[in-house]
DNA sequence: TTGTATGCGTTATCAT
DNA sequence: ATGATAACGCATACAA
């Protein structure tokens, strides 16, 4: 942006005929000067192209008005919805994003979280890959961190509530009368996850349900891999990581001669729109993720404020059913 | 980043036993400096956690290494994936990259653009829904600017190529056997949208083709609520202005039973990774995004490096053809 | 009400 | 090989 030839103070006092306090204050709308003259300079400003530098400002008034946001993944639906929410409230607070992709690595995350951070008033980490110590040394950066969908110990977070979502899950299928569920899971780095695998497993055995676990990912191709593992669990039910992963198992099924939900119910978490147009529909947990970007800025900018450390927040999500889930057929069991 | 209380070149200078110079030399790997005060100052600077102002830094050298970009929508998949590309490309020459959201409005992304380029070195206008005169506007900031899909007068475009990409959709058809054809547009200001308006306008006719065009939009909702305005042009095959579009109108299909293709065939632009994935999978332009993204990066920073105009380049998609496309059926002609 | 002068943190020029 | 210092463009304390 610094481009040389660029127009500066100095041009438009030249122009206008003052010194260039007087410009700054005029185009800063200071008080101080008079309307007359105020309103001159500005329009000299405006008729020779005046920008201020935003670098000098920012140098000068030692605050930058851009934070840097993580996401794992940008192909995954989740992530530019959170985006969406995170920077149209960063923009109404005339704030700039800088955004930054880890391609669900750990280090890479580490090195782009650092960079961002040279760049930022403050960072949001959208549910980091980062291993533990790598998140302890982002938060030791000297700018405000929010996370996101993760836990963070002593600092505070923001997050789904995949816990009670879980939990929404489970009692919904197990009403229906499942038994044996079959659970194809994420990312390898994904906290949440991990807290789904973990609140599943503690769940099951007090409904009597006999959990399968399946190595996953986010995308169509892990749902539609898994079908073989699905079918072989006997599974009556399977909860998908996410609604792309059910897209594919069922579609599996589809090739496979199984039928939803008559065969096998598919309930999954996200509730992205094409949730809807899935046939059968699909019973999906719906999660506010653009409301999520906008609390995730909300926080931040509370720390960017007065400094304080963001608390806890968690966002429940609701269970929307859908025509992928009912009782399970006798024959199959 | 510019907190207070950060350390600065002066505190590793007092500390080292040297000057802020020689510092900043060393840091900086200046051949000047002997081996071991580099070694004893960069030591110094690790320990106690120096990290340059880049702001400062930008200040002083006059250049940013940062780029803006707008899209559309977030939510539309094409421009994330987009992004993917753009910013691993940049992020490679270590430049980051600011995202803005124009939210399809023609004043928004105006705005947008303006308020990024204070900010960037140069600017990439991703699908822009600007009007003629806006988009001159952005062209006239002093700055590098790429255009992705649409052209721009008197400058470079890098697009995909969706007349080509439109040709062989509608040769496809036709050579099926289809006369009766709709097509389901994108929104309102796009320009995309427009070109294969008209290629369609221009093509129908010679090939015998009865063409019906439907407002639409990018999401499963436009398509779904499309279907009524399909069956009633009794058209035998349906082009949608994206898969997103496609599901959608599929899932109406399904719920009003016309079947897919034998009763209607459908085909759509983009190819996203879920379209292999409905049943049945649907015949789809698949076009580059990602690789959209690393060319529109190495178009700006060629203008960025020796300032050269930027000249025209166009992707050519290629038709994937999957089971959404048949002959269609005499009985309902 | 306006102008002069200083400094933000860095790099680079000029001395030494 | 290293140090003192000017300048990048702006905002503001202080002077007038």
């Amino acid at each position: 942006m610094p481009a040389r030839g660029r127009v500066r103070l100095v041009d438009v006092a030249r122009e206008a005929g003052t010194s260039i306090s007087t410009v700054s204050r005029a185009l800063n709308g200071s008080p101080l000067i008079s309307t007359e003259v105020t309103e001159r300079v500005r329009a000299v400003a405006g008729r020779i192209g005046y920008r201020a530098d935003t670098v000098a400002q920012e140098l000068k008034l030692g605050r930058v008005r851009t934070i840097g946001v993580t996401v794992p993944d940008l192909a995954n639906p989740f992530f530019p919805e959170f985006l969406k929410g995170l920077s149209a409230a960063a923009r109404d607070a005339g704030h700039r994003v800088l955004i930054g992709e880890s391609e669900e690595d750990p280090v890479r995350e580490l090195r782009l979280a650092t960079e961002l951070a040279d760049h930022s008033a403050g960072l949001v980490l959208c549910s980091p890959r980062l291993r533990p110590a790598g998140l302890r040394q982002v938060l030791d950066l000297q700018l405000p961190v929010v996370c996101v969908n993760r836990p963070v110990p002593g600092a505070g977070q923001i997050s789904i509530d995949y816990a009670a979502g879980t939990r929404l899950l489970l009692s919904h299928l197990t009403e229906l009368g499942h038994r044996r569920i079959a659970y194809i899971g994420g990312p390898p780095a994904s906290w949440a996850d991990g807290l789904r695998r973990r609140t599943l497993r503690k769940l099951a055995p007090a409904s009597g349900i006999e959990l399968t676990e399946i190595q996953g990912g986010w995308s169509g191709d892990h749902g539609f891999a898994s079908g073989p593992e699905v079918l072989l669990s006997k599974a009556t039910a399977v909860i998908t990581f996410n609604d792309l992963v059910a897209v594919g198992l069922m579609s599996w099924f589809v090739d496979n001669g199984i039928e939803v939900p008559a065969e096998c119910s598919v309930a999954s978490y996200d509730d992205i729109p094409q949730a809807a147009y899935m046939r059968p529909p699909l019973t999906s947990l719906s999660n506010q993720r653009i409301i999520l970007g906008r609390l995730a800025w909300a926080h931040l900018a509370s720390c960017l404020g007065d400094g304080t450390r963001p608390r806890t927040t968690l966002l429940t999500p609701e269970l929307v059913i859908r025509g992928s889930t009912a009782p399970p057929v006798r024959d199959r069991a």
